[in-house]
DNA sequence: TTTAATTAAATGTTGTTACATTAAATGTAA
DNA sequence: TTACATTTAATGTAACAACATTTAATTAAA
């Protein structure tokens, strides 16, 4: 659908750009609802999840907590508080950097690898949806678009 | 540059497909970043300016509270809490709709369109920003290939 | 070496979001 | 009409986000 259709909008938009401004935020809005619904049977919020997968992607090496920080896509959410959320949950661990008493090491466990496990495959499925809509190539045009416009 | 550069990943997406839904989330987090500094200075929160927005597309008709939900970017906002907020600063005024006592009539102010127009101006040297990195046939496959994902 | 500046994480605070519940008005069906 | 369901807005609440501040460790400079 139209994101005019989408937001009941009768008057159209002054420039494409501010259509594609518009639209991105819908659609990552969107997203970001089916992501939430998709994780809460879980019981991780997007957030987590994202810190998990940071985690798994240098497993079995630990991240430092500003490292998260650094590779979220939320620059301004708290990764001190999120790691609590996490270790509370068993999901990781957290020591203190031997090397810099001020760090902290934080590694994903395997209960928390076991349940990102379980999760791609929801994840697969949802992105088997997605390959209905675009072919490969549009989504990689798409990628490339988006890349282009924060330069 | 990259997304994958952008968030330090080293390990590639498995698809396409994941790479457009983050790259998704981290485009629509920088806009609105960038969208939520351009406004402090008038003390606006990009959902109230969004309300604002929808009651200047109905000027001077009013707009009842269901609607601006309805109409709403983020669907789960809170419409009357945000009309609260701009009654407070006189920028929209709240009446009960005479033909359904429960309904809540909400119109723009003076102040309210006054503001708007100000911000137009810098809505749009946003713009011509995004203008060159993209050309308009550009913005417009962009808005095309999102309406086609949301499908 | 002592002092100052910087860095890392945690914490405090204020406002917001997501969601559930409430309360009042309206619609509907027996 | 009366009872019940639905709609509309407002409110309560718990978790979260944005941002500032604090505390401790490290680095750099005097």
């Amino acid at each position: 659908m139209s994101i005019e259709t989408d937001i009941k909008q009768n008057t159209p938009f002054r420039t494409p750009y501010q259509r594609v401004m518009v639209n991105l935020m819908y659609t990552s809005n969107w997203i970001s609802t089916n992501q939430t619904q998709l994780l809460k049977p879980s019981g991780l919020t997007p957030q987590q999840y994202n810190v998990l997968r940071i985690l798994r992607g240098q497993y079995p090496n630990p991240v430092k907590v500003s490292d998260i920080t650094e590779r979220m896509l939320d620059k301004m959410s708290n990764a001190s508080r999120l790691v609590d959320k996490l270790v509370l949950k068993k999901l990781v661990l957290r020591t203190e950097c031997p090397s810099d008493r001020r760090a902290v090491d934080v590694v994903i466990t395997e209960k928390g690898m076991d349940l990102l496990s379980k999760l791609d495959i929801k994840l697969d499925e949802w992105d088997d949806n997605q390959r209905e809509k675009l072919t490969e190539e549009e989504a990689i045009h798409l990628s490339h678009l988006l890349d282009r416009l924060r330069e």
